[in-house]
DNA sequence: TCCAAACCCTTGGATGTCCTAGTATATTGC
DNA sequence: GCAATATACTAGGACATCCAAGGGTTTGGA
């Protein structure tokens, strides 16, 4: 990462915004800016936490649900639905992990159609120690502090639930 | 995008992370959650707009700077740096625009190790289109109530000032 | 019963991002 | 003045994401 500009690029795009006469949306899309940016800078804290693992933020996340879920299996379509990513990245990161030896694929026992992930004890394993990393040096040290933590989730949640995300 | 889900995934989360006994970081975990899942719904609205125009949101972020610096021109690593992304993304995204003639390549006049980035006419009339149309479709209709828009700027602003965006 | 529609997953293609390495040009220091 | 260092951009490779298309399986209505 270079060195910090003097100038926060997202507040000069927001009075360039205001100097063209858009003001009535700068403030949004001063909010949307920040919102891709911090995304960005937090992918790559995660990511660089999960690199000595092996591991992307993609495939952390399937072996992370995986190891939630009672049996440690679940068909690829529930992943795809829980995770909120399109199937073919499913796909794409089964094919890793089973590579890695972390998951197998297995025929769902009713439903010709479904195929079954299903973690394996050295996945089981990975997802544990990925998990205690992240939570100390990523999510322990966020930077938020805990009444701004609040605000996030209830504004992101209230934007979730209305963008159709879910129904709750 | 599919159904709406039943529940909130990212509450579910939040829950099997306090069973497992990390309560401590369960709430910045969720945020953090939140605000990655945000991004990707937003973006797809962006690039849902962008595509029309034959545009992508990395395209379109590029010549919307440069159609605000005021001789319509910005070398490469300035571009890079005021995006905050890598200095290849701007050399994908600058080799799609020139070949859709909006921008063109030309050498800086002193420092024969930059290249300039320069605007076409079709360019900027391009960003001024597309843009018009965003902030319509996307900042007008964000779904963030104004005071949420100001907690927004506000709490991420300050994120990306202690991650090092900027020094301001 | 049987066939069309719906569903599930995979493949192939396009885009974007980053990293590492390499080439070319400037600047600095001896 | 020349070598060493720094800077700017590009090339190639690894990943992830989406879309479109295809083949296998199940379901439900004619």
């Amino acid at each position: 990462m270079g060195t910090p500009l003097p100038r926060d690029p997202i507040a000069d795009a927001r009075l360039n915004w205001e100097r063209h006469g858009w003001s009535d949306v700068a403030a949004p899309m001063a909010a949307i800016t920040a919102i891709m940016r911090t995304q960005q800078i937090l992918l790559g804290r995660i990511e660089a936490v999960l690199k000595p693992f092996g591991l992307t933020f993609a495939r952390y996340e399937l072996l992370a649900l995986l190891s939630f879920a009672r049996s440690g299996a679940l068909p690829m379509n529930k992943a795809s639905a829980l995770l909120q990513v399109h199937p073919t990245s499913v796909t794409n990161a089964v094919d890793r992990l089973q590579d890695a030896g972390l998951v197998i694929r297995s025929p769902h026992p009713t439903d010709g159609r479904t195929t079954l992930i299903e973690l394996t004890p050295e996945g089981r394993a990975l997802a544990k120690r990925a998990t205690a990393v992240l939570n100390s040096e990523v999510f322990g040290r966020s930077g938020f502090g805990d009444q701004d933590v609040d605000q996030l989730i209830r504004i992101l949640g209230t934007f979730r639930r209305n963008a159709g995300d879910f129904s709750d």
